[in-house]
DNA sequence: GACGTCCATGCCTGAAACGTATGGGCGCGG
DNA sequence: CCGCGCCCATACGTTTCAGGCATGGACGTC
């Protein structure tokens, strides 16, 4: 009997919400397609999963029996993707290293520079992601080891803090506060700030400084999943963003105005890299990374 | 990323073949389908699973991991199938004995009645499969112990042989053997003999005793699925079928004679159950098989 | 008894898998 | 050297199925 992974990913959430409603719209799928979808799935084990008493659902102890089961088959297949996608970089002495943005900044370029130097027959291959995207990135096997910004979920990773940064401030040129010489996390009270939802809600809160110091919450700006969308936003829109102080090195525009945000926590950075991976040179470059710190 | 088990069973058969075209004929689909399939799955890996050349194909390193994960996965998924088959029934307390035609014989009988005399609460459920279709049951979880009548693939299972049954031969009333007491598998040189494509070839050659002792080839009659069509065949058309001697008792017809086969080995039956099994119903079925026997 | 909540069903649409037909590259033999 | 066969890729039409929307029916609550 076949099966499609997203049928037991259904499953999974039906069975943990104990709702076809509510587990529709956390699947962003409507609840007719749901319900024939674990229908279909039932018809085709023969057996039902669920026991439906008008309004309310349970498990059956067929399904009970699946839930621990379609789990366990969910994380083998993940790890299975992750594997097959490893193997091709590992074959062709290719090191994939994920970041976001600047990444690890100065230090990523130095340990690359060594790296190159003393590996000449491997490889690197820079991997840009979005917000929030270098963590779920190594686990999906996209890239091999990552800088990761924290704060992120590193579930099944392995990671070491390597470098800190402060933050700056970002604004348009004829923007008020770009007179000053530096900013403070209470001039951005009334600024409108970038933000993503293609990060978790964490992560933004972490850049973001939300609560402020003084309890406010900050007022939204425009949406973006990258930072040159966000820097367009910025350059052309009344608002503020907040990025590590590489960013102002890095991303100069002359419509840009780096500040440094002086009273907030520093951006830390970890270098980070699935528990199990079939690449050799991650190893290695940890190894330079840690003695370039 | 979401992939169907099928995609995987393609993958695997394409591996093992380095042929898209032998694995085509071998999994029922069209060649350029299969192509397309695998084509899709390296896409969204983003990898390579063959490296293709003109003619020949070949697994790239990638391709060999899938490969290792891929079967794992899909045994798998074959053991969660049936666990949660299993445990709708373990749940009702219900004994499902999977058996071909006569099955046990009157040994199945009697172990049953002492079944539901010692385990009042407890229930069998008999089911009846297809030719070979026994064994297969069992691993797919459509049944939790079964008679299996050998030879037969009982890989993943545990079992022993609990009976043996004398061959017979059945005919039409008005076929010339009829007259004969008894029958030798050299009477069969030249009557068609029924077999069946729903079970694999070496089955059918031991029930159709291929080749005969002098070396001869069965000439092959009407095919079919079940014991109810091969009856039926026999009864109107002039071929003949071989089946156990319980058949000659529970399957009578007016149309049809049954006489022994004397010169052939018996059939043997054996107990199967699935090495890991949640029905605790099925040790407390075999004791009294064993005890029964 | 009216209303809200939740799951099931009917109908339509769009995507994707499949089959048939065909094209292109490669090797082999005449 | 050319034709032929083998094998994989591509093109196109068809069918199947997942998904969305609208709606019905059962149950609980106020």
């Amino acid at each position: 009997m076949d099966v499609d992974t997203r049928v037991l990913r259904y499953f999974v959430v039906v069975a943990e919400n104990l709702s076809f409603t509510q587990a529709a719209k956390q699947l962003y799928v409507a609840q007719p397609s749901l319900s024939r979808q674990i229908r279909q799935l039932e018809t085709r084990l023969g057996t039902d999963l669920f026991t439906r008493t008008g309004s309310a659902i349970e498990l059956t102890s067929a399904g009970k029996a699946l839930l621990e089961a379609a789990r366990r088959q969910l994380a083998d297949w993940q790890h299975t993707v992750r594997l097959t996608r490893t193997a091709a970089a590992a074959e062709g002495n290719v090191l994939r290293v994920g970041f976001v943005a600047t990444g690890g900044g100065s230090l990523a370029r130095q340990a690359r520079a060594t790296f190159t130097e003393r590996y000449p027959d491997a490889s690197i291959d820079p991997k840009r992601f979005d917000w929030g995207g270098e963590a779920q990135a190594l686990r999906d096997g996209l890239a091999d080891i990552a800088f990761v910004w924290l704060p992120a979920d590193l579930t099944g990773l392995r990671s070491e803090i390597v470098a800190a940064e402060q933050r700056w401030v970002a604004m348009r040129t004829s923007h008020h506060l770009a007179g000053q010489e530096k900013v403070s996390i209470d001039d951005l009270r009334d600024e409108p700030l970038m933000w993503t939802r293609v990060a978790p809600a964490e992560w933004v809160d972490w850049w973001a400084v939300n609560p402020r110091p003084d309890g406010s919450a900050p007022v939204w700006g425009r949406e973006n999943a990258n930072v040159e969308e966000m820097l367009e936003h910025v350059a052309t829109t009344s608002g503020v963003c907040i990025g590590p102080e590489s960013m102002a090195g890095y991303y100069t525009h002359p419509d840009l105005t780096w500040r440094p945000l002086v009273d907030v926590e520093p951006l830390r950075i970890a270098l980070a890299w699935p528990k199990d991976t079939a690449n050799p040179l991650v190893g290695r470059f940890v190894e330079i990374v840690r003695a370039t710190r």
